[in-house]
This record gives C-alpha cells, structure tokens and sequence, in this order.
DNA sequence: CATAGTTGCCAC
DNA sequence: AAACGTGGCAACTATG
C-alpha cells in the first residue's frame, strides 16, 4: 500500500503543535506537570488533588477514559475537557501518523502489512505490523490521516464495501421477515434504526446518525444490556429497556433466531457459519454465569462475523483469478473484513469496478440480495465516496 | 536490559 | 445485578 509520507509529515508537525498547547494548557488548569500518558499520575491529579468524582472503577483503580472524561467535561471541568481533545492528537500522531513512515519497505516505497489467515478465532483475517484494518477514518484529524492512503501516478485505488452486510446474514440465517422485507425493498437498516433514535425522517438521517445507529444496531443484537444502551444513547435505563424490547419484538424472527443458535451450540458444544466454519465454545458449559454469558454472546456473533469472513474470502479468490484471466493490471491491496481495496490503471476503473462489484454480490446466493458499493478515487477517503 | 500485564482506543 | 462481538498497538508500570 502507497502512502503519501509528506503528507503524513504535515500532520504530524500539525499535531505535534497542537499536542504542546495542550500539554501546556492542561498543566495550567490542572495547576501541576505532570505525564498525560500515565494513568496513575493523571488519576491522582483527577481524583485526589482537584477531588473530582470517581464514575468508573478498573482492577487497579478509578477509570480515566473518554467516557469518564466526558462526564466530567460536561460537569463544567477544564482538565478532562482538555485531555479529551489531548488523547485523540496523542493516539493518532503515536499509532498512525509517526509510525507508519516506518513501514515503508526501501525498495518498493510501499508498506507491506501482514495478513494473518488464523488470527481471529471466527475466520476472519487479522492484519499486523502495521496493522492496516484500523486506520482512523471517524474523526476529521482521523480521515486527513487516511487521505495519505493513495495510488501511485496513473492508478487510482478502488473500494467495495459490502452494504449491511452482517445484518443481510442474519435476515437469511433467521429469516425475520422485517428483516428479509426490509433488503427486499432495497431498504436500509442501518437509517432505519437511526431514524427511530433520533427521531427523524429517514431522508434526513446523516451519515454520523447513521454510523451511531449501526453500532446500536449490532451491539443489541449481540447482547448488549439495557444499561450499557443507556450510556451509550444517554437515555434512561427504562427507555434503554423499552428500545431492546421493542427492537426484538419489531424482529421477533431474530430473537428467535439468536435463542436457537445458544441452545444449539449448547447442545453441539459449536457454532457454524453458512458455510462450515465451526467455533467451538466451551465457555457454554463453564460453572460460572459471567463466563457462560460471555459464551452466549460469542456463539450469537460467531455465526454472522464468520459467514461474512467467509464470503468475503470466496469473493477475493474469485476476484484474484478474474483479475489474472483477463490480464488486468489491477491488484488487490487491503482486505478490511468486508471491503477490498485495489490499484487500479486509470484505463481499467471501469471494468475493474463491475468485475470487483459482481463477484462480491455473487460470492453466495442468500434470501436477500447481497450489495456492494465501490468507489475510486485518489486516495482511500475519497474512493469510498 | 527485556518481558508481561494493564489501560485505553483505533477499526470493522 | 450486569457485561455487544472480532482484532492490534502505544504507553506506562512492574517484574525479572
Ligand atoms: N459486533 C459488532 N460488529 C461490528 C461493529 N462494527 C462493525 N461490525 C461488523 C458488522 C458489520 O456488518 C461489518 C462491516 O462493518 P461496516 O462498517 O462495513 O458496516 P456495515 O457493512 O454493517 O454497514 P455499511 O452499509 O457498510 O455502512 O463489521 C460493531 O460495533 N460491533
Ligand atoms: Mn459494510
Ligand atoms: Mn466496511
């Protein structure tokens, strides 16, 4: 993978500048130095010299993390609200922006990941040193980072991303019919979700509304408690309740579904994708709640997480060889778990771009039609628009 | 000096 | 009583 390394350069003069006022500023607000990277010093500052409130607790002590910060932020005190805007520089610059240029192999000019085929345990690949299926796209210092992902002269990098594509699994594995309706009709789960949250028309949902609405989406489906939705959505625990209740009675099919696929592994002792790929888990027959709990979860998730590795993989060895028999220039570059990113010759954008879109929706024929949007552009933010 | 555990956070 | 899932990595701290 191409990176624009004087890009990345600017940015991190960028943040390095900001990342000092920062610093600066905290220490003044906070009325001592201090190291913002270490949570016990930044615990004893919080919670011992200027005595706020403790929310969270972690095994060795009170928690510091965003959502604490932002609790404490929103109570008027200027050190968290700083140290809000201090981890997200902090992150960025340390994981993505200074060490990247690291990677780039001499001779090629590129970086070379390392996609490992039996890193996650539901068949999904995993990807390392660096790692590229989590680069910063959510926030706008996150997507300037991003745009350093480019084509070399003449090429163009190509996306396609599966479309809702866990929740399209669960409509054919369960057959809801919310849910096999919904994809019938070309809809969309996601906004629709959005739209009830915030209350709003589907047609006006934003794409952060969107993308707030998606992990509402799965995060319910794959277990997620009232109380936890209450934090998330800022709402009460009640209304928390209500909002589950009232998801798994609108998908009645999915609940269905998600309770035969726990008594199922329970009885087998595994869970299994459309195509074969067992899970074992034998956390369903632990002595102890938490962990047999947590074996729950895991076989609901397995299932979906794995069907969808596993499609995109038939997707990419097809891909590869129709790319070789028709002698394209085109190469496959990243694998994002339901997207696939390419270098595309100018001249090939087209063709490439249908053959890539065909194999994907065809990888397997389900209840549901199977969608792909694809994009090209310069660098990868503007390719996926 | 190297290594392991913890915390926190990026993505899908 | 309650806990969305799957990963990898940086920084710090403790331990050897
Ligand atoms: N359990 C869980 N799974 C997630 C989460 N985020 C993403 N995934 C999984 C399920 C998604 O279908 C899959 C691909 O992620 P995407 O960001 O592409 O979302 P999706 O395809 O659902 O929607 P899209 O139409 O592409 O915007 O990864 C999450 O927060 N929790
Ligand atoms: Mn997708
Ligand atoms: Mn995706």
């Amino acid at each position: 993978m191409l990176i624009d390394r004087e890009r990345l350069a600017e940015i991190s003069r960028a943040f390095g500048k900001e990342l000092v006022e920062l610093e600066r500023a905290i220490y003044r607000a906070a009325g001592t130095d201090f190291n913002l990277n270490s949570t016990p010093q930044l615990r004893s500052v919080l919670f011992e010299k200027l005595q706020l409130p403790t929310l969270k607790k972690t095994k060795t002590g009170a928690s510091t993390d965003y959502e604490v910060l932002e609790q404490l932020a929103a109570m008027g005190h200027e050190v968290p609200k700083l140290l809000i805007e201090y981890r997200e520089l902090s992150k960025l610059k340390s994981t993505y922006v200074d060490a990247l240029p690291g990677y780039v192999n001499p001779t090629t000019g590129r970086i070379h990941t390392s996609f490992n085929q039996t890193g996650a345990a539901t068949g999904r690949l995993s990807s390392s040193d660096p790692n590229l299926q989590n680069i910063p796209v959510r926030t706008p210092r996150g997507e300037a980072i991003r745009r350093a992902f480019v084509a070399p002269p003449g090429a163009v990098l190509l996306t396609a991303d599966y479309s809702q594509i866990e929740l399209r699994l669960l409509a054919h594995l369960s057959g809801d019919p919310a849910f096999v309706e919904a994809f019938a009709q070309g809809g969309d789960i996601h906004r629709q979700t959005a739209a009830i949250i915030f209350g709003v028309p589907q047609d006006q949902v934003t794409p952060e509304m969107r993308a707030r609405a998606k992990t509402i989406n799965f995060a319910t489906i794959y277990g997620q408690g009232a109380f936890a939705l209450s934090r998330q959505l800022g709402i009460t625990l009640d209304e928390a309740k209500e909002f589950i209740r009232q998801y798994f009675a609108r998908f009645a099919g999915v609940r269905a579904w998600l309770d035969r696929t726990v008594a199922a592994a329970r009885e087998k002792g595994f869970v299994e994708t459309i195509f074969g790929r067992r899970r074992y888990i034998p956390e369903l027959r632990d002595r102890n709640f938490n962990v047999r709990a947590f074996g729950e979860r895991t076989a609901t998730n397995s299932p979906l997480q794995g069907s969808a590795a596993d499609l995109i993989k038939i997707a990419m060895i097809r891909i590869d060889r129709a790319l070789a028999e028709q002698h394209l220039g085109a190469r496959m570059v990243l694998q994002v778990h339901d997207e696939l990113v390419f270098e595309v010759p100018e001249a090939e954008q087209t063709s490439a771009s249908e053959l890539v879109k065909r194999h994907m929706e065809t990888a397997a024929e389900l209840r549901v039609p199977l969608v792909v949007s694809t994009g090209v552009g310069r660098n990868w933010v503007d390719a996926k628009g």
